[in-house]
DNA sequence: CGTCTGACTGCCC
DNA sequence: TGGGCAGCCAGAC
């Protein structure tokens, strides 16, 4: 039995699970983490469980003090964006806290967290749906939505899926799919066993015994197609494969704890430097899923829709070690440069 | 398709 | 400084 877990912080646990012929054996939602306890509970021994989510904070491993963990690091290399972790669990978007916690369910039912060694079972792994879609599509995304790509990559490879699964329940018939990639010892895995690593299916071919095992499917990303270029500075926008939200909203993603950005910034390096009142209402609209407490106006004032009001926002940014100059961030001591 | 709505910005008192 | 105002833009009907 192979279980994938989608968490979210505010819709729940999207349970899937697929038998040895990858037919679809499960599909649930649990409200909260005690619904996904039962869940646990009822698994055979040797199962292995996919979570959609950091087991735990970052250790800092990266060289250059840099916070989040190798894991990545090394995915982001590869050019595909994730949500950092943060060192501390202060810092940690609400998801990802749900993601710990899930960890540690199953640590306690039975599945610890794999970290390094042969794959086994009775273990719980930690994988990135989007990294498992790209390796098993082999192709970026492309002008698809999301929830097609995402379909088109578990067509034909997970059997039963419902025509109108919703997009996590995609995901976590995806998590589950990879942790069968895993239980047929065909997987990669990305950064450091001493802080979590992150499980991908290994498709391509079989390059052998030499050579390490996570090039292989850096070089299938490779053949995936090029990276989705960054803004350019001045030149008219080319047509872009991702859409403007999700370029928003990776980038926000990528703010360091300690720094923060101005709407306009976020819009300017997602390509369209006068929509920074489109990030604003982007953000909001996603305040639970990015670290939106590091974006302010121009002037660096936090929001007055912030949830909990500017002061909430203030206080958070404060807990990271941002300036502030009265009301507002010292944008001259702490702005953010912008991606590399 | 238009139309409306914001966690925006720069500019002018 | 601070408030008012007119553009501006992506999403949601």
């Amino acid at each position: 039995m192979h279980v994938g877990i989608d968490v979210s912080a505010t819709r729940g646990y999207d349970v899937a699970a697929i038998d040895a012929e990858r037919r679809l054996a499960l599909l649930a939602r649990a409200r909260d983490l005690d619904a996904l306890a039962v869940i646990a509970r009822g698994l055979p021994p040797e199962a292995v469980v996919a979570i959609d989510a950091p087991p735990g904070p970052s250790k800092g491993l990266v060289p250059g003090g840099k916070r989040f963990r190798v894991a990545e690091e090394e995915i982001h290399r590869l050019g595909v964006s994730l949500y950092p972790v943060p060192p501390s669990e202060d810092d940690a978007q609400p998801w990802m806290r749900e993601g710990f916690a899930t960890f540690e369910l199953f640590a306690k039912t039975g599945f610890p967290l794999f970290l390094e060694g042969p794959a086994r079972r009775s273990v719980s792994i930690e994988v990135y749906p989007h990294l498992s879609y790209l390796a098993l599509a082999g192709t970026r995304r492309g002008a698809a939505s999301k929830i097609e790509w995402s379909r088109s990559a578990l067509r034909g490879t997970v059997r039963g899926l419902p025509k109108d699964a919703t997009q996590d329940q995609l995901d976590a018939a995806c998590a589950a799919l990879t942790a069968w990639y895993f239980g047929q010892d065909r997987w990669v895995s990305y950064g450091d066993p001493r802080e979590g690593v992150i499980v991908a299916p290994r498709t391509g071919p079989d390059l052998g015994d030499t050579g390490r095992e996570a090039d292989q499917l850096a070089l299938a990303i490779d053949a995936a197609g090029p990276t989705p270029a960054p803004a350019a500075r001045s030149a008219p926008a080319p047509a872009r494969e991702t859409p403007f939200s999700d370029r928003v909203l990776r980038m926000v993603g990528l703010i360091p704890p300690g720094r923060v950005a101005t709407y306009g910034d976020v819009a300017r390096w997602c390509g369209n430097p006068s929509a920074g009142r489109a990030v604003g209402t982007l953000v909001g609209r996603h305040a639970f899923e990015v670290p939106c407490h590091r974006v302010v106006d121009a002037g660096g004032r936090p929001s007055p829709a912030y949830p909990g009001g500017p002061e909430a926002q203030a206080r958070r940014l404060e807990a990271e070690g941002v300036p502030f100059a009265g009301a507002r961030v010292d944008l001259a001591a702490c702005r953010w440069r912008g991606p590399a």
